[in-house]
DNA sequence: TATGAATGAGATTTCATTCAT
DNA sequence: CATGAATGAAATCTCATTCAT
């Protein structure tokens, strides 16, 4: 019921655009109250400051995010360690994957500025290394996948480093949506592809690491 | 003995400290000086500036970078889009790719703090967007290996974004590695793997359009 | 009340005082803000710099001036170049031109401070060439002026440099009266006897050429 | 026999010529060395600072036109206070008052970029009042003759006023010749018609007076 | 003669932040 | 709620000058 006073409004909506043009650290809070038509003051007393501001617009956002990713890398870790995967894979399973994978893109695309800013504008600020939170956070599921199918295939085992970078690339593929197609739909058809791309990488990786293990 | 002043070295060993610390914008001319032990007259004597002494550490491995990603591309497209190439690659190919693959690396990390610098602390000077300006050199590449080969296999196309997504997670790749593996011998290793996905993943990414085309 | 901040005028008094004392170059913004007794923060919440400081203080003035030169300019001229202006000057009209120009005399006094600021500290400011700007003024005038007499007597005709330097010399009257007579009342006088000076030399300089066209 | 070292004369070339672009506040020392192609070290050997490069350029014939304008006055007011002057003035003597005039102006045009810097540049240096010095010169010839003549002719006075403002234009007029006429002899021929109206201007002033006192 | 490195003090400007009203 | 004035510290940069070599 907070009614969201107006000015506070005119001042996110300033700060977005302000931070997007310039950056956490080149951004001006001078030239987003001038641009909101309030004072220094105004913002200080909706914002404890700088830091402050940047969170309220993106931290909501990303907080969501993080719960979707939670999820989403849960089923996947249960789908893909399921005994059989690995044979069938690509099969029904993908269907319940590109859901979810569309319902993180579809809530990026719905904040668009927000992780615009979280993901390439936030140098400066405390969500700097926000990414590197993202892709542990993808590392851990990873790992946990890959532990299961290493229970199941005991050759089966994926380096640290390969799997970090995978968990890298994964965030890499969504700061890449952002910058480069701002139409949802067609970002969704990206995603798709690289995904695939992705889960067919990580399945070969395995299957190499045996050859491998197996040759020696 | 005189060509390289002791007190520039200095600098130049501060500023790459500093810079590394805070990152372009927020390092501080007055800090490197006193980390130097001089004065900020004296930085000025040597340098024309902030974006300058900025510019003494990175361009020159820049340029070099620059120069050996182009040779090592145009010798890929020669391999890659040599005739019968899709049925027998990576077998002797891949030497010749490895070794300069591991050239680069080698630029790399004998250059380690320049291109830690430019490639994740450049924001604010003239070379933030250098990264950009790498994709930009391999999408060339890619476009143009994508030609070649679909002159000869005419259904053989990879759309835009991908072929974009498929250079930037080159580049990628580099960052990753100079960000999470500080031995070099390892980083060759991990790149070795990396490419070897890249370049699977360009091929399959090539053979499923096929079959996607053939199947319209 | 609030429309005059204190610290904005303490600051206006301690530039006047600094720019007069050293010329608007060697002024420091520093020795300003300690003299007024605020920090150099508060000056540029006032001003947007050093140049926009000076401004404040010779502008207006500067403007009304321009405007009270037109004015008192566009009156001689129709008053001089009247049918018979020749043969009576000096009579009634003087009146007329003097009152007009105990107005400027009285608006330059004024602003006393910052016409000196103007005319002779200006160097290094947007406003070093005002003077130019003025004579400029003033020359204008007198062309019309020549032309009108010109038209009356075909023969009478004052060469340009002769015309430029009758508003230089005009204009540096001013400056002179300003740089040496502290007193208005006495600046008063001093005008009169320099502009019938100046008006003699004025017509006697038209008649001669008037007599050396004849000559011919 | 001082060898003027080739470094020197380079050294000074280069100073008119960053002096005379903006004016000696501004304009850089360093500037003037990299101009000469020499280091500042050099520009230290032969000259003591800013100040003294400076000097070296403008002192001489500043020296030498004081002297100049020394004669040229001391000529003037023997020939002006003479007996019976003011009866016949402007016949014989404007030849002799020419003669010098040229003088001046051919020395004046001889040392062009000299005199400019002098009247025009040297806000800051210790030059910079050396209009008034010049100003002082004439003037006080003005108040000799002023006294002679008045010795002559009891009623005749020139207010202080007037005398300090003739002798002013009297080197405004050197001022304003340098600034707008860059040919030597078509200044001479402005100067002319300057000074007849200069002396005419200073005889009739003297009448007034005259008339005045007589009327009271 | 001249170099080239270095000084050190000063310049203007920017900014997030605070606080009395 | 919001203003508007003011802080204070730091930023980059410029310059005449000096001095060991």
């Amino acid at each position: 019921m907070k009614s969201d006073s107006e000015t506070k409004e005119k001042l996110l909506k300033s700060a977005k655009k302000e931070f997007l043009e310039n950056g956490y650290m080149k951004a001006s809070l001078r030239k987003i109250c001038a641009d909101a038509g309030v004072t220094t003051g105004a913002l200080y007393f909706f914002f404890e400051g700088k830091e402050d501001l940047f969170a309220a617009i993106v931290k909501s956002p990303l907080d969501t995010l993080t719960e979707l990713l939670k999820k989403h890398f849960s089923d996947d870790v249960s789908v893909m360690s399921a005994p059989g995967f690995m044979e069938k894979f690509s099969i029904e399973t993908d269907k319940e994957h590109d859901s979810l994978g569309t319902t993180l893109v579809h809530h990026i695309y719905q904040n668009y500025d927000a992780f615009m800013l979280l993901l390439t504008k936030a140098q400066g600020s405390k969500f700097e290394s926000c990414v590197d939170g993202l892709v542990e956070l993808i590392e851990k599921s990873y790992k946990e996948m890959a532990d299961r199918m290493a229970a199941q295939n005991p050759d089966c085992q994926v380096n640290e480093y390969m799997r970090h970078w995978f968990a890298h690339m994964n965030v890499d593929a969504f700061i890449h949506l952002l910058t480069h197609e701002s139409d949802e739909q067609k970002a969704i058809g990206h995603m798709g592809q690289i995904m695939d791309y992705l889960v067919k990488g990580w399945m070969e990786m395995i299957l190499i690491q045996e050859k491998e293990s197996a040759s020696k």
